[in-house]
This record gives C-alpha cells, sequence and structure tokens, in this order.
DNA sequence: GTCATAATAT
DNA sequence: GATATTATGA
C-alpha cells in the first residue's frame, strides 16, 4: 500500500495532462433549448466533449445506462420533470459524478442547497466561456482524491471512490463480480459513469412494495426474481431482494416459530381463525402494524421503531394513560399516526365491541389491572425500570435476532428465542403499564411475539393507515395479546388466502 | 433460490 | 463493542 508513491502519481498525472481539459465529456441538462445551445457552443470552444439533453430523466437514463462515459455532468437547477438537486441527488448516490448547477437564481439559498446536495460548482446564467474553462478542474481534482483514497488500500483496483452522500458503498473486498466491474471500467478510461454498488436502505415505501409483492405471489411461492419483477423498482437488484426477503423469512420465523406444537394443526386452526378474523376484522388486519412512519428501525419487520418514532408529546401521551391506570387500548393509540388527533384531548375514542378479540383483550387487561401477584411483581420491576433501570435486558427478549455477527444459524435459535419471548409478553406488557419509559424502552413494548409482530408484518400502505379510525386501529392492535389471534394475523402473510385489501 | 457469512451501519 | 442490516458468494 504505502509502495505506491511516485509511480502511480506519475500515471495520474499523465493521465491528467492528456485528457485535461481536452475532450472532457460533458453531459449538459437543460430544458432550455436556446441555453442548451449556447451552452454546448461554449462547451465546444472550451474544446469539451458535450452531450446535450433536454431534460433530467433522460440524462439519468443515460448516465445509468453507461454507455456513453462522462466525466462531468451540468446541469440546470430549474426543470420541469426533475429539478437539478433531485438529478444531482441521484448523481451522487448511483455514481461519481462531479455535478455542476447551473441557474438563473443566485440566491444563496439555493447556490447553498446545491453545494449541500453534493454539487461540486454553482454557476450564474449566463454562463461564460472563462467559467467552463475551468470546469475540468472538479473532474481533475476529484479523480485525485479517488486516487489518494484508492493509495491507501490494498491491491484494491477498481476506480471506485468514496461513499456517496446519500448512498455508501462497500468498496473493500469484491471478488467475482469485482472483476467484472472493472473489466468494464477498462473499457475506458474514465471511470466515473461506473455504477457504484449502493447499500439499499429499505424504506417503508420500499417494504410496502414488498409486502404488496408477496402478497400477491403467496408466501409459499415467494422468489426473489418474481418480487422484483412485481415490485418494479429501479436499482433494486435480485439479491437486494434476495436479502431482504431472508430478512423478512427469519424475522416470520421468529415470531411464529414451527418448532412449537404441531405445525401443520397450528396452521389449519390459525387458518380457521383468520377466517373468522377476516370476517371480523377485515380492515384490521391491516391497519394495526404500520404507522407510515418513514424509517423502520431497528426491528423492521416488528413494529418497534413505531414509538421509537414519536415525538416526545406522542411518548408522553402513552405513559399518561399507561400510568393512569388505562386499558391496553390506550397506550397502543400513539401507534397510529392519528395520535396527534388526540395529543390534546384526555380520551380518544375507543371502541371494543369487536367480539372474541375485544373479550380475549378485556380479560387480559381487566387481569393485568385489577393486579393479581404477577402482575403486581412485574410493575414493582416497572416502576423499578422506571427510576433509571435501563429496561435493555428485557427489549433484548423482544428485538433478539437471531443473528449476531452473521455467523450463528438462525434456525437453532428459533425455537428457544421465541419461547423466551412468549414468555416475556407479559412483563413486556406490564412493564409499558406503570412505567415512564423512554422512547427506547417504550419501542420494546411492541415488537412482542403475538401481535406486536402481527403489526410489525403488516406494515402495509400508509395511507390507509391514516385514514384508519383510531378505534379500528386500536381493536386491531389489541387482538396481540392472544396467542390465537397471534398466529392468524401471522397466517395473514403465511396463508395463500393473504390477500391485502385494497 | 436459499443459506451462511462477511461487510457495513447504527 | 454489540447488534442490526445488507451484500455477497457458495
Amino acid at each position: 500500500m504505502a509502495a505506491m508513491g511516485g509511480n502511480q502519481r506519475q500515471m495520474m498525472e499523465d493521465a491528467a495532462e492528456d485528457k485535461f481539459p481536452e475532450g472532457l465529456r460533458v453531459l449538459a441538462v437543460d430544458n432550455d433549448r436556446v441555453c442548451l445551445k449556447v451552452l454546448e457552443v461554449l462547451l465546444r470552444h472550451c474544446k469539451y466533449q458535450p452531450t446535450m439533453v433536454m431534460d433530467a430523466k433522460t440524462a439519468l437514463k443515460m448516465l445509468r445506462a453507461g454507455k456513453e462515459q462522462f466525466d462531468l455532468v451540468l446541469t440546470d437547477v430549474r426543470m420541469p420533470d426533475m429539478d437539478g438537486f433531485k438529478l444531482l441527488e441521484l448523481i451522487g448516490l448511483e455514481m461519481d459524478l462531479p455535478v455542476i448547477m447551473l441557474s438563473v437564481d443566485c440566491d444563496k439559498k439555493a447556490v447553498m442547497k446545491g453545494i449541500n446536495h453534493g454539487a461540486c460548482d454553482y454557476l450564474m446564467k449566463p454562463v461564460h466561456t472563462n467559467e467552463l474553462k475551468n470546469i475540468w478542474q472538479h473532474v481533475e481534482s476529484r479523480r485525485r482524491s479517488q486516487a489518494i483514497s484508492h493509495m491507501g488500500r490494498d491491491n484494491d483496483d477498481d476506480q471506485r471512490v468514496h461513499p456517496g452522500t446519500l448512498a455508501k458503498n462497500k468498496d473493500s473486498k469484491r471478488k467475482s463480480n469485482e472483476k467484472d466491474s472493472s473489466n468494464e471500467n477498462k473499457e475506458s478510461t474514465h471511470a466515473s459513469t461506473t455504477h457504484k454498488n449502493t447499500r439499499v436502505k429499505w424504506t417503508t415505501d420500499l417494504h410496502n412494495k414488498f409486502l404488496e409483492a408477496i402478497n400477491q405471489i403467496g408466501l409459499d411461492k415467494v422468489a426473489p426474481n418474481k418480487i422484483l419483477e412485481l415490485m418494479n423498482v429501479d436499482c433494486l437488484t435480485r439479491h437486494n431482494i434476495a436479502s431482504h426477503l431472508q430478512k423478512y423469512r427469519l424475522y416470520l420465523n421468529r415470531v411464529k416459530p414451527n418448532s412449537l406444537g404441531d405445525a401443520s394443526e397450528r396452521q389449519n386452526s390459525s387458518m380457521d381463525n383468520q377466517r373468522n378474523f377476516m370476517h371480523n376484522h377485515e380492515h384490521e388486519r391491516w391497519h394495526v402494524s404500520s404507522c407510515g412512519i418513514p424509517s423502520w428501525s431497528p426491528n423492521y419487520f416488528g413494529a418497534t421503531s413505531q414509538l421509537g418514532q414519536l415525538t416526545d408529546s406522542q411518548s408522553s401521551l402513552c405513559m399518561g394513560s399507561l400510568i393512569h391506570g388505562g386499558r391496553m387500548s390506550r397506550y397502543l393509540v400513539p401507534h397510529t399516526p392519528d395520535v396527534r388527533r388526540f395529543a390534546g384531548s384526555e380520551d380518544p375514542p375507543i371502541s371494543l365491541d369487536n367480539g372474541i378479540l375485544d373479550d380475549i383483550m378485556l380479560d387480559e387487561f381487566s387481569t393485568y389491572s385489577s393486579g393479581t401477584s404477577y402482575v403486581d411483581s412485574m410493575r414493582g420491576k416497572l416502576m423499578e425500570t422506571s427510576k433509571g433501570k435501563s429496561p435493555s435486558n428485557l427489549r433484548s427478549y423482544f428485538t433478539n435476532t437471531p443473528s449476531g455477527r452473521g455467523s450463528s444459524a438462525p434456525t437453532n435459535d428459533i425455537g428457544s428465542t421465541s419461547k423466551t419471548e412468549t414468555n416475556m409478553v407479559n412483563s413486556g406488557r406490564t412493564i409499558s403499564t406503570g412505567s415512564n419509559l423512554q422512547t427506547d424502552s417504550f419501542v420494546t413494548l411492541t415488537p412482542m411475539p403475538g401481535g406486536g409482530d402481527a403489526a410489525g408484518i403488516l406494515p402495509v400502505q400508509e395511507s390507509m393507515v391514516n385514514q384508519q379510525e383510531p378505534s379500528d386501529l386500536l381493536n386491531g392492535i389489541n387482538a396481540f395479546p392472544s396467542d390465537d389471534i397471534t398466529n392468524l394475523l401471522n397466517n395473514d402473510f403465511i396463508g395463500e388466502d393473504a390477500v391485502m385489501d385494497g
């Protein structure tokens, strides 16, 4: 690594001298035909090789296609289909290319926005030849910094550079794939448009699409390629899906381990339950879960982050209700996006007329609020917790993932883990009762292996959730104390007839 | 297509 | 440092 010094540097310099500024390949994007023409003339005048495009989407397509290699992108800020900032952002995400913004607007904010989004320069229109003469420097300096960053690495012969601003590429150990991409790169000395292997962030939207696809296919027939097809999302690969699917399955296994009891029997009875449930709770089943909150963490499939995402006021609303001996339904209120409606009111409307679910629920809660010894003891613990003891040990029961550092065999843990989880459900619930938990500890409540996970699995279509009546949501959520209910909820995803409404 | 595990992010 | 998430390779 350190052995590189002179030689490579010299080569870089040579390359730079050979190629810049002449022949710099510039992709210019502007929806204004006249501006574009002027720009083209100027660029040619500067001995660059301009390619002119009138809209950002086309530009992006060209860049993604990679047929032509570009060294730099010049883009207008204001464009109808996709503005320059968006284009800038996407380029930053997917490839390493210097982007220069063009605008008639010399507003400081706009400039800052451009720079913050990763633009390497911001030029005012009309652009002058002198300014264009210098743009090659951005390419050169970027190239240098790339080379330097490569010098710090062993034998890493590809052209990838720093992580992008919005997504980081992993560019360390790459094996067979690496060869492929470096071969591609050899087609041209300009590697600028090489795509980064971005790390996919599974946002709620993405996950919803994923679930939607699974629902369409049926969990038993599901396969990465099919999902990929149905999801129809650019930039996603089969591998991305496979990885996510793997995680999803692990999750399902964890919350509904087949190791407990007779799997087929369980399945059948749950299916019956499911039908009943679907009949009575046609809406709840899909709405229980999703909060429509953009980022799911730490337990994506469990609803863990839902409370984690709550604002302070929402959290305190939870606490308030709980502390006052409220029923479960109350503290669940904040799970819904509709909580804001209640933020200022004492009692959200709660209806509990959902037959079996509510009976179960009421049973559960009457027991728990009337103070059995078990509950009392747990409450005691709770109070300790709320006095500052970290409940993280409890949390681990809920957030426990079978994969530590990838080395453990997930399936081995499942049986025992989930059993523990099940046992912990009550304590989890109790915890929530009395303490003024921090959001973090609160989070532990939701992913109960029972309905909690059902809630987690169900993250579908936030819009639906948003429209949902709080009472519906509550009824759905309230289902989770019951194991049976839990099963049937889980079966919404497992059964073939799990169809998402809407 | 699935799984185990490595790499990376939090 | 532990854990979660995602990528990768078999």
